[in-house]
DNA sequence: CGTTTTAATTTAACATGTTAAATATTTTTG
DNA sequence: CAAAAATATTTAACATGTTAAATTAAAACG
């Protein structure tokens, strides 16, 4: 059989690619204080009132014990406050505090301003292309077996 | 300044992208031993007779730290052997041990398998198109400043 | 030729990824 | 209802990601 070689195949240019967007963001992130696993989960509760951990990694693309210890670490920064589910105690609802509030506020356009300078950058055509291409592989993926 | 919702962003869509991909492999992989990072410096070793670290880490994806510590893992499991540089003390020679070239062979074979049953999934024309996309996306954005 | 600068690699420190196990709480069952 | 099974979260252990600093050797410079 032949192998394919390791340059050629789709894990290793999915990973290029991140990795050659995510160089445009982290320096940005840095100066703000945040990880990049940081920033997503802020940007996750900023678009929602309060969510539960399973929800909220879901949501964020993390697995649960990253999670937890993101959570306090954002808690120890005071961007983040936790409440416990009135009937069910294992349960809890994350919310961003004021500051983490603020926090997404002053990052957010920076964000999303190196996102368009790289959309224009690729063409908006392509990037939508692209996107909507990885969500359709995603989802095949993701169903096999 | 309206934000892009975290779910809209092509880094993350790459990610959950590559963890549907790598889902597949990372159980076969755990079953040889192997960590997902390994394999890739294994996989680059099969296919060059030597390679200095820093030709090894481009080709691998991985920033020097992370390559060091992935070789003296593999070296302790006998899977490689390092060799300095006649001339400049400072480069090392990285090449395959026969175990290694073994474990490779054992591997390669099952690791295509699992990437034809995803190629036949989504269709060997999208996957193409998706990679040769992905490829531009990577020059494009690598060159922004 | 000795000193400074550049380059290759490793170490350090801290955050996250991955898997397994532990903990605490709920739900199911017999 | 009491024991067992299931669920949510955290902890543990080890590997890797990321940045900065240290180490060593080579090249450039005065």
């Amino acid at each position: 059989m032949t192998i394919r070689p390791i340059e050629q195949s789709l894990p290793m240019q999915l990973l290029q690619a991140r990795e050659a967007a995510m160089a445009h963001f982290r320096p940005m992130l840095r100066e703000h204080g945040l990880t990049e696993q940081q920033w997503r989960v802020v940007r996750v509760l900023a678009s929602a009132e309060q969510l539960d951990t399973g929800e909220l990694a879901t949501r964020a693309v993390l697995l649960a014990p990253s999670l937890s210890r993101i959570l306090q670490s954002l808690e120890s920064a005071g961007l983040i406050t936790r409440a416990a589910d009135k009937t069910d105690q294992r349960r809890q609802y994350i919310r961003l505090s004021k500051a983490g509030r603020a926090r997404f506020d002053k990052i957010g356009p920076e964000s999303e301003s190196l996102y368009q300078s790289i959309e224009s950058s690729f063409g908006r055509d392509k990037l939508n292309a692209l996107y909507t291409l990885l969500a359709e592989f995603t989802a095949t993926t993701n169903q096999i077996r």
